[in-house]
DNA sequence: TGTACATCAGTGAACGCGCGTTCACTGATGTAC
DNA sequence: TGTACATCAGTGAACGCGCGTTCACTGATGTAC
């Protein structure tokens, strides 16, 4: 039995070529989609054979489950680091517009295009409640003061409808308007993010960084 | 030089098998995404050799370019009818629901994670300005009556922003408010349907249309 | 310290596959006189 | 109406490619006595 503490020359190598081998299939994936991924590719980039990719995933599968958890476990870190060093909802804001320029097809292969027949394994899913709440935990704050107005009657409907359906949040005690108001800043935050990264801006001239801003302050009425 | 208004037999078959050609595609799309699109596939499908195919395509490329094409002027379509039938934004917004629920993987060929060095050609840039112009025009009403609080130092910031970078209206008489809620609608629409599509609320239990009417109803106050 | 053995990273050959695409050709359909 | 020719849809063979994956094997690294 191995002692814990200690790391055999063995296994850090073993856990450099792993990491080499992932950081080839992100460039990879930045170069042509995540679709256009290869293990072949991957092996000659770093000058050894197709095959001995195997002693390390067992096979592209494998790789890009991984990749699909690593780019989770990275947003969750992000939104836990940012959580941490300024709370409330314009650092989590910021943070996720951060993680997501920094590398546009790891936000995609989170958020994107699915492909028709997958299922992400349990731990993933896992991950993406962890992310949801650290959201929640910010949203919890009760909303700026505003006029009551300024939501309509689908807002109150929508809130009625939330607190029948709150499992997801997983007995998190955020309040109705609270799961409102995540939702929300989620799905308009991504709104904007995903056409600005898919490129659906470009051409028009205005600074998708200012819709952004934007957005996020039009959550706090809510 | 052929009668334009008549069409040969030789033409509508021509144009009878382009149909099915792109009708299996589709298929295909639908079944595995378009990453997974084969032009010998789509041959065996047909009972046809895969060569025959390059009598209406000049290749793979070029099918997807046309499939791209179609999804555009299909939306653009979709919007126009409902312009006609029932003008205002709230009209607007189900087509968008209805087109994008009709067949997801359209959708996300439209709006889902590019391709990282394709370049759509002009013309579909066009349609995509189309688009643009019939939500600009249900935007141009004037906002519904509400507290000028709602919106924050961002909304005032944005809209002067917008009146700087205007171009890509191409030339639209809709206010610098219009401006901003047309983004505004189309990012959070956006954000709510491409999340549901591509299944981030399934196990979440609460019916996504709620969130959608929500989110179309938020925007009435801009 | 030295020897015998076990572990394991990586290789090269091979398998089977499906892909996009080209080419010369067949045979049916349409056209012109 | 009949014949001669042109058009063109579709075929089958072939090319070259890269893919994921398996398998038996080599050689280096680590372990036990």
């Amino acid at each position: 039995m191995a002692d814990p503490r200690t790391t055999t020359p063995r296994e850090r190598y073993r856990s450099q070529v792993r990491a080499e081998i992932k950081e080839r299939a992100w460039e990879q994936i930045a170069a042509a989609g995540a679709s256009a991924l290869s293990l072949n590719g991957i092996a000659k980039q770093m000058g050894m054979s197709g095959p001995a990719l195997y002693r390390y995933f067992a096979g592209r599968d494998d790789l890009i489950t991984e990749l699909v958890r690593d780019a989770y476990r990275s947003l969750a870190d992000a939104f836990a680091a940012a959580a941490r060093a300024e709370p409330g909802l314009p650092g989590l804001a910021h943070a996720l517009r951060h993680w997501a320029l920094e590398d546009p097809q790891r936000y995609f292969l989170v958020y994107g295009t699915p492909v028709p027949g997958y299922r992400a394994p349990d731990d993933i899913t896992g991950i993406a409640r962890e992310i949801m709440a650290t959201l929640l935990d910010a949203c919890a704050e009760p909303a700026a003061a505003a006029p009551g107005a300024c939501s309509g009657p689908a807002g109150p409907a929508l809130d009625e409808h939330l607190a029948a359906h709150r499992e997801w949040t997983g007995g998190h005690p955020a309040p109705e308007a609270g799961l409102r108001r995540a939702l929300a800043v989620w799905t308009r935050l991504h709104g904007v993010l995903s056409l600005e990264l898919a490129g659906h801006f470009t051409g028009m001239g205005f600074d998708p960084a200012l819709l952004f801003a934007a957005e996020l302050e039009s959550v706090r009425t809510l």
